[in-house]
DNA sequence: ACTCGAATAAAACATCTGTTTTATACATAT
DNA sequence: ATATGTATAAAACAGATGTTTTATTCGAGT
């Protein structure tokens, strides 16, 4: 048994070919066209086209802890302010700058769009981690418990943010956003601002009941 | 000629499915299925299954319209900030609550993930317009022209949390999204809140080059 | 009564898709 | 050298899919 490489090449063409265009849409012929490889080959090595595709979800789901854990190591020691915003700097040069690993966003974005049964491996294996960090940093900022309600409320909205300015199509309707490698990190310290903004403005609110009607001065005009 | 009623039908059905499960995976046959309707009635009344997908979409453009105009009439004579909170609440009220225009968003968000060739119609009639409208508003509170690049940040900001909260897949995530009628509400103040916090945070930052660099007192851990 | 055109229906077509089957090359162990 | 098991290759298969073709129905205009 010379090999192991056909195995090695179906799953990083398939990793692309997924990314970009789904499970569905992509053909088993075409990712062993990619991969220079026999057609019966996906079958012979993963069972199945599933079994192929799960795979490269586990390849993701170890580069997003990947990243995770890169951004929680560059932090350490940092306030919880600052680590955040080391955390969208990291994330975002990793997924945007960095090529190698800007297929595994956009695989996350299309699990989004329409999950296949192996979103529940990536929620919990990938994202859960990654939300538990976010929260505390975001309970320590809003100075409440972990559970409240408005933690989560503010990590979705920082993390909506991020994976809204990956998506190819955004640049199509918002035609500044081009993600040169240059203006990343003018768009992490806006995105930093921004969710820091945001969440310094949902502390300020009444921590008990929401049934408090929501009064506010209107600024002139 | 008795009818143009199965035309009606197909339409609807189609809205429905291609919303739901997006434009290559539903099939001609389960939409004439649907619709009550003969295989060939498609490529009938619409000549291809890409002509009922664009006519679905041209349906969806007068919709988002409809949205935008009611947000902007319901904060006639309001201060931006007020309009901000109304569009916000407008918005989830009308595609969360009212599952009647629920389907349209799916459409967009589905657009969003992989674009065919009707996206450029939406970004033209649909969210350019809307866009527009939000501009206004974001560079009045920012207080700088509406061609600075921070407006189409912050509306983006806004925008992506929106289109995030609507998705199906993040109830998965965040246990705590369930959009039930009563949880609208608070879900907009929210997003209000926070968004406005995120424009008041960028609006204190020097308006020149991004060359200098983000300054900030550390708050105790 | 007859014709014409529009709407529906049924069947057929060509192509594509995931998978299976069968055959072949080849390295290693006995 | 022969047998064995693994990896590749080529061909075939069954099912689905968008579209086209051919018939049929039905109402209106003459």
């Amino acid at each position: 048994m010379k090999d192991q490489e056909t195995h090695q090449r179906l799953l990083e063409a398939a990793a692309r070919l997924f990314a970009r265009r789904g499970f569905k849409d992509v053909t088993v012929r075409e990712i062993c066209r990619a991969a220079r490889a026999n057609v019966a080959a996906v079958n012979y090595h993963f069972h199945d086209k599933l079994g192929l595709y799960t795979a490269v979800v586990r390849m993701a789901i170890d580069e997003i802890r990947g990243t995770s854990d890169s951004a929680r190591q560059a932090g350490e020691g940092a306030s919880a302010e600052e680590k955040l915003r080391i955390y969208v700097r990291v994330f975002l040069q990793r997924i945007a700058a960095n090529s190698r690993d800007a297929w595994i966003h956009q695989l996350i974005s299309r699990e989004m769009a329409d999950p296949t049964p192996a979103f529940d491996l990536i929620i919990k294996h990938g994202i859960r981690p990654r939300l538990e960090y976010l929260g505390g940093l975001v309970a320590e900022l809003l100075g409440c418990p972990p559970n409240n309600p408005r933690v989560m409320q503010s990590v979705a909205g920082l993390q909506s943010q991020l994976l809204f300015c990956m998506n190819p199509a955004v640049a199509r309707v918002y035609p500044t956003f081009n993600l040169t490698p240059s203006a990343i990190d003018e768009l992490a310290r806006h995105i930093s601002a921004f969710s820091l903004g945001g969440i310094r403005a949902l502390r300020r609110h009444r921590a008990a009941v929401p049934s408090a009607p929501v009064k506010r001065r209107r600024r002139a005009s």
